[in-house]
DNA sequence: GTAAAAATTTAGACGAGTCTAAAAAATTTT
DNA sequence: AAAATTTTTTAGACTCGTCTAAATTTTTAC
């Protein structure tokens, strides 16, 4: 239906969007997909004709609901291969997103969802984002990332950046998993970076790393 | 490292000269890949300068060692996806060609490995092709095809052409799959179609179909 | 509120893979 | 063995996604 790079395209217009809650700069989206402004202008053209994105010079891009929807079941489709290469291959979490990068393309509705009931449905993957449904439901929770949190707060990681192995094995070392509860100690003020309680042990953060440290509180 | 294309024409160079065994000819490659002959000419040009087909104008090409280890590896995911796609997602064999030749280009040594290990070393995929080791090595037995065998000779199912659904569909519900012993019952001289006993039931096939059915004898 | 800077778009080009139409080489027919 | 036919290759063009360089629009700075 959809080239692999319209679907990437797609794909990080989503996520730039904020799940298609904001607009989106060419700007932006050529740093995003490793590309140059001017072939996002003609790619956001061709997305425009195809009713994926409403499109507007010089002011940035907006999912259609088809774009949107087209979106999420990409985006279905890499969280459901995660999933599968962490609990059935035994991959580990930072290994997994390069390959999903291209299983998240293979056209076949009736492959997603048997993979899902092989997988017993699975709410989110194995960095804690959520995994949309067969219809692109998304159970989105409220999430602060940790650079936000006051000392003194609690809260429990719901999710970390998910494209990043040396973040991922790094995370993985210390045990900051999704389900780990945690507690704010204190923010030096020089570089922002945290001091954190994670099983009993003090921690320290970067703000750098606590920006992809995603909490529900 | 090869694009969807090179890596199609591999595969489809490496069928039809019989496992590298003898040229392929221009026009039978064109219809192979659903092309224009003039396509696959500059595709060959393209292939010859990367080292992996020995093309000599107006007398067809073959694989070299190199294109046919490439072509083993691409032989090597289809038939381990395929058997994923039956042994843990309950896929029926008529289903799995179509998928299997889209994941069988997914670039992940690593995952092709993994999956291997996790369906247990198989030996051959769901049409009783044998599936390429790691190293390239395929274990090919002496096979006959059902159209030309002799009445009163006797053989095992060993495999049925992969790739039409139709056919597949048929030969399941008749039961003729790799493993089933059958014997030649006749054959009929004026349309060359075969008359089998296949757990002791009576079965005609035409030979369009018996030439699809290869046995060990 | 105009000038400089930054962001974006247009114009023209390129490589990959494909096509059609025409030319060239091989094969078959007579 | 020359003519007719078939197969294959060449030539030139098209689409897709990309690029650089130049032009245009928007934003920021003064």
């Amino acid at each position: 239906m959809f080239s692999f790079t319209e679907e990437n395209y797609l794909k990080a217009i989503y996520h730039l969007s904020g799940g298609a809650q904001k607009s989106v700069l060419t700007n932006e989206l050529a740093e995003a997909m490793q590309t140059k402004a001017a072939s996002v202008t003609d790619m956001l053209k061709k997305l425009a004709v195809k009713e994926l994105v409403q499109y507007e010079r010089y002011y940035g891009v907006n999912l259609t609901g088809k774009g949107k929807s087209e979106a999420l079941q990409i985006i279905r489709k890499h969280r459901l291969w995660e999933t599968f290469l962490v609990e059935k291959l035994s991959f580990t979490w930072d290994e997994v997103h390069e390959v999903a990068e291209q299983l998240e393309h293979i056209q076949s509705p009736r492959l997603i969802n048997k993979l899902d009931e092989y997988l017993g449905f699975p709410k989110s993957d194995p960095h804690g984002d959520p995994i949309p449904d067969q219809h692109g439901k998304l159970k989105a929770l409220p999430q602060v990332s940790l650079d936000q949190l006051k000392p003194g707060s609690k809260g429990t990681i719901s999710s970390v950046k998910d494209d990043d192995p040396e973040l991922l094995k790094y995370l993985e070392k210390i045990g900051a998993k999704p389900g780990k509860k945690l507690e704010v100690v204190s923010r030096e003020s020089y570089d922002e970076s945290v001091e954190i309680l994670l099983d009993k042990r003090k921690v320290f953060f970067s703000k750098e790393v606590s920006k992809n440290i995603l909490l529900v509180i």
